[in-house]
RNA sequence: GGAGGGAUCGCAUAGUGGUCUAGUGCGCCCGCCUGCUAAGCGGGUAAGGGGUGUAUAGCCCCUUCGAGGGUUCGAAUCCCUCUCCCUCCGCCA
């Protein structure tokens, strides 16, 4: 959520930065209706003054009201009914709006409309060069039986598949090697949250009440499963002030995303690179919107570090205003070369929310012990999307003879260092 | 799923319709006192919003006693719904 003092003290620099990112924003609207809030507002307190002070009177004088104050104070009852009536309606149409509003772009991202517009910002090593054709990874799987896309389908319906053998050992060896990575060695603290949220979470986090359509979700007991864990991580601190001295917080958690991905049939099918459900590392930051700065660079490290650790050719894109999340203000995407299916794959997108995030779910900080609450500043990164590195270990690290090499890092946890 | 108990200021508690502008204790902060420390004494101690200010300064006001609704001239207090926690019964990995 912006914060409506700056949308009213500075529409025109809020209205470009939303232009940018291909809104149509309502400013005039909100600023108008934010007006009309006010006026409200303090005719009701009036109101009210007059009429704690008439109660107070008839209390302090034995509790007996006059039939005179009884026919006052019941008219200004009846005018405070009003006022709340027509500002809880005004307030909603507010509020409305404004939780329909995305981030504001930070200055340095580039100005957009799509994807076309992202830039490459940094590179890994090069790709290496084979003098083989790399089997696709669904190839590989099925000749080797580690996925069964089949079976995924038969019990779940498309897009959803079983991992067998090595290929879940491998899932799982990379999970737990990336959790090892971030705690040990990037400092972060080790989340297992509820896969299933409420409501408030998922708003929190920016993705309701827009994206409803991209999520499942129980009607029984009006749950929602994360697409995430940002939405879980995000929600931790709800309603808190964080004592001076306690930010950064860094959170890492390793969860199921469940999404419906109704995208048009046909795009992106075959394997496991776009699915209702996979396994994801998600790296979490709240931080002292002064302290900010790098923040995101550090975390975009974190990620890079376990795609060199492996050994996978990657590259950095500094994502356009018109592609960038809804609760972002700075989006990177991480992407690795897949020489198979020749392709970029997505696997991480690192992104800077400032205080959008933290107003929705209004988790706030102090700085000292006697300084007035500030919102944090939140930031999310995967680290990294564990189907697309299977994948990328599959096509990446294929021998000529058809076998798949695990990458050194790994063969502790696997137990096995090749793929049959 | 069923029965009962509970949620009040950082913590603990008081408060059964008006004098609650929510008391008291602890904790914390600032003084005073004091060889030092402790004790003692005095004062302070939340968040959000509105008005008035050049002001993130003061001052004034409103809201918030788990959340939302209702009764009433007036609600922490009475009624309804919901959420969460605790105890027990049933079911269950």
């Amino acid at each position: 959520m912006l914060s409506i003092e700056q949308i009213v003290n500075d529409p025109d620099f809020v209205r470009q930065k939303l232009v940018d990112r291909g809104e149509t924003p309502p400013i005039d609207e909100i600023v108008q209706l934010d007006a009309g809030r006010r006026t409200l507002v303090h005719e009701g307190d009036e109101l009210r003054a007059r009429r704690n002070e008439v109660s107070r009177g008839i209390g302090q004088s034995g509790g007996k009201p006059s039939p005179g104050q009884i026919a006052e104070m019941r008219s200004v009852g009846d005018r405070i009914r009003t006022i709340e009536a027509d500002q809880d309606e005004i307030q909603q149409k507010l509020h409305d709006l404004l939780m329909a509003l995305p981030n504001l772009p930070r200055d340095a991202v580039p100005v957009g409309p799509d994807e076309d517009s992202n830039v490459i910002v940094r590179e890994g090593s090069p790709p290496t060069d084979r003098d083989f054709d790399v089997e696709p990874n669904w190839d590989f799987a099925d000749r080797t039986g580690i996925f069964d896309l089949a079976a995924g389908a038969k019990m779940s319906g498309a897009r959803f598949y079983v991992l067998k053998g090595k290929g879940a050992a491998l899932q799982r060896a990379l999970s737990d090697w990336m959790l090892d990575v971030h705690t040990r060695e990037h400092g972060y603290i080790e989340i297992a949250p509820p896969y299933m949220v409420r409501s408030e979470a998922m708003t929190a986090a920016g993705n309701l009440p827009k994206f409803a359509d991209e999520l499942f979700h129980d009607e029984e007991d009006d749950l929602w499963l994360i697409p995430t864990a940002e939405v879980v991580l995000n929600y931790l601190h709800s309603g808190e002030i964080i004592e001076p001295g306690k930010l950064p917080l860094k959170y890492v958690a390793h969860t199921p995303c469940f999404r419906r991905e109704r995208t048009a049939a046909g795009r992106d099918t075959r394997g496991i690179k776009r699915v209702r459900q996979f396994e994801k590392v998600e790296m979490f930051q709240f931080v002292d919107p002064e302290q900010s700065e790098g923040v995101l660079d550090a975390m975009i490290d974190d990620a890079i570090d376990l795609c060199e650790r492996l050994g996978l050719p990657w590259r950095l894109l500094a994502l356009a205003t018109g592609d960038i999340s809804f609760q972002s203000a700075q989006t990177y995407d991480l992407e690795v070369w897949s020489p198979g299916i020749e392709e970029w794959l997505e696997v991480s997108s690192l992104s800077d929310c400032t205080d959008f995030q933290a107003r929705r779910s209004n988790t706030r900080f102090r700085r000292q012990p006697d300084a007035g609450p500030r919102f944090v500043h939140s930031l999310n990164g995967s680290g990294l999307a564990l189907p697309r590195i299977v994948i990328a270990i599959l096509e990446n690290f294929q021998q000529p003879d058809g076998t798949v090499t695990i990458p050194e890092p790994l063969r502790s946890y696997t137990g096995f260092d090749s793929i049959p």
